[in-house]
DNA sequence: CTGAAAGCGCTTACAG
DNA sequence: CTGAAAGCGCTTACAG
């Protein structure tokens, strides 16, 4: 039922190479017959079946995104950056959820995709040596590694928690506790390095106790706030690792019989949406999660087209987005943002 | 680099039609020839072409997801089940953002996929035509339409919200308003419908004013509730189409200098985790939102099989979360909620 | 049980 | 410019 290229040489009365070639565009073609393989080309509604052209061209024009799991409006976002740059391009793409990939899984997977884009985390050195054994490009969705062949896209991570750092500094606050990722979250690490950064670059002590840890989840960060009032001297401000743990602390706050910003103040990380919703409005480092996912697309078609470049590093700048869990006045919970 | 079924068939001096069969496991093959065969395939690393497989097989084991926009969590969810069932049986899961999908454009996705999941919204009459007559087999994220050749696999919406109301009213609120979702959505409709239904069959009015429009949108609720509480006679209570409406509308309730749920009360839907740290805490519907994503593909894989069995539709049930804003007196922001 | 061969639907040197 | 043919890497009747 479904025509083939076949049906339409047939049709049009010339042979597949011809039909082929004007249908891709990519070889002259008479005029005359070029308009009768279209016209046979409409008739039939032929469209090449790409698994064919996939086989013959030794190319899918699919890519592949490999998030450990897609379950927070982060992997959303990544998604929909990615997606629309692959499609712009005529991509697909292919989205799975693994956290331990390794030579094994990729092979499976490399017969159906050109490329992969994978989250920071999972993109082990035994991954990417597999992936350039099998030549699949890759970009990391996170810092250049040294020695591992795979081009990076990433936010300004550092700088980023710096300046919230800064900002908090910059209020007065001298007793500045740190909410951090897991172990194994690198843009985590990062943060908490600014954050360490910030306090020692302005002579401001930093007990060990400030420093807690979550699992970029709410309840965790309700239950790391808790610990942190808990404490014989309780921090006055908070600078979160991302704004789940922020507004998961902020909660614990106000559970606690305390108010935000006035008893303690709190700074997430991301920049949501969600996050000019919570009482009071939270201020947060923005980062442009789509267009990471956007520029990824964009990096790995670039490096597939010039596999011998070296590698690129795009590092994507954050915003500040001040609401009112710093201390700030602001006059509306939307107005206040400097982020467009 | 990559070995073939030619290089395997070489080393292990046999055919590939062998190589073929012991490695898809679908013929007798003599133990002694198998093991040789085995040995080649571990010792080249071999992996069959899926492409080439797909081409011979006229089966690609991919599944495309298609829904208008991936930038909420409700689409991560619906992902993330999505992908794990179909990694479950084998199969990838190719994700696409369209709203208008139309024949042509399912065309142009028909050859690389085996079936498709789509958002109720748009699988439109013209559409499942174009997907029968391309025998490609369609899942609704939504419910089952009349004359429509789609499975079905859709939350409670209706029962959910008219649960919802009842609380509501049970708390004894009798000026209760509905920001409900875009004219567009049918899940929005069927929670409206409940809404007007609860009123009804409970015999308390229900002004034309105290119906609200948002776009599932944290602003639009925000906007929706600032119009509620600026009539002559507000609201004593607020029943929004989604959890994201109903943070909104509860920002704006506190932005004004009322209370929540003194002054009014507020249930969302969704049951989203981020409900619980907002203040005070977001009484919602649960609905299973990445079990669907689940379903849909057992589903869809289920109708693969059985391509003629009659339509079916899968209805799954939702349950109340109580957390503070309607009016309930929670110990804790986790520990009152009735879903697991 | 095993192999030779055709077929899945394309693309692209190679001739003419 | 156009066609015949080989090739992409598999699967599976059909013989033997």
């Amino acid at each position: 039922m479904k025509a083939t290229i076949y049906d339409v040489a047939r049709r049009a009365q010339v042979s597949i190479a011809t039909v082929s070639r004007v249908v891709s565009g990519r070889a002259r073609v008479t005029e005359e017959t070029r308009a009768r393989v279209l016209e046979a080309v409409r008739e039939l509604n032929y469209h090449p079946n790409p698994v064919a052209q996939g086989l013959a061209l030794q190319s899918t024009r699919t890519l592949a995104l490999i998030i450990d799991h897609f379950d927070s409006i982060y992997q959303a976002k990544i998604v929909a950056g990615a997606e629309t740059e692959a499609r712009a391009h005529d991509y697909h793409l292919l989205v799975q959820q693994v956290a331990d990939l390794d030579g094994d899984k990729l092979r499976r997977l490399s017969g159906r995709i050109d490329g992969i884009i994978i989250s920071g985390g999972a993109s082990t050195d035994e991954l990417l040596r597999a992936a350039t054994e099998q030549s699949i490009h890759t970009v990391r969705l996170g810092s250049l590694v040294p020695d591992l062949r795979a081009d990076a896209v990433v936010a300004d991570n550092y700088k980023g928690a710096y300046e919230a750092m800064e900002h908090l500094i910059g209020h007065g606050y001298r007793r500045i506790a740190h909410i951090a990722g897991p172990e194994s979250s690198p843009h985590g690490k990062l943060r908490a390095k600014a954050y360490h950064a910030a306090l020692e670059d302005h002579a401001i002590p930093q007990p060990k106790e400030y420093l807690a840890h979550g699992d970029y989840t709410h309840e965790s960060g309700f239950q790391a706030m808790v610990g942190l009032l808990e404490l014989s001297e309780p921090p006055d401000a908070v600078f979160c690792a991302d704004d789940l743990l922020a507004m998961g602390a902020n909660l614990a706050v106000h559970e606690l019989g305390y108010s935000v910003p006035n008893d303690v103040a709190i700074v997430g990380f991301d920049g949501l949406e969600t996050g000019a919703y919570v009482t009071p409005p939270l201020t947060s480092v923005y980062q442009p999660i789509e267009q990471l996912g956007r520029v990824a697309v964009e990096t790995l078609l670039w490096r597939m087209a010039h596999p011998d470049e070296e590698l690129r590093e795009t590092v994507l700048p954050t915003e500040i987005v001040l609401r009112r869990s710093c201390g700030c006045p602001a006059v509306s919970h939307v107005a206040s943002s400097t982020a467009a």
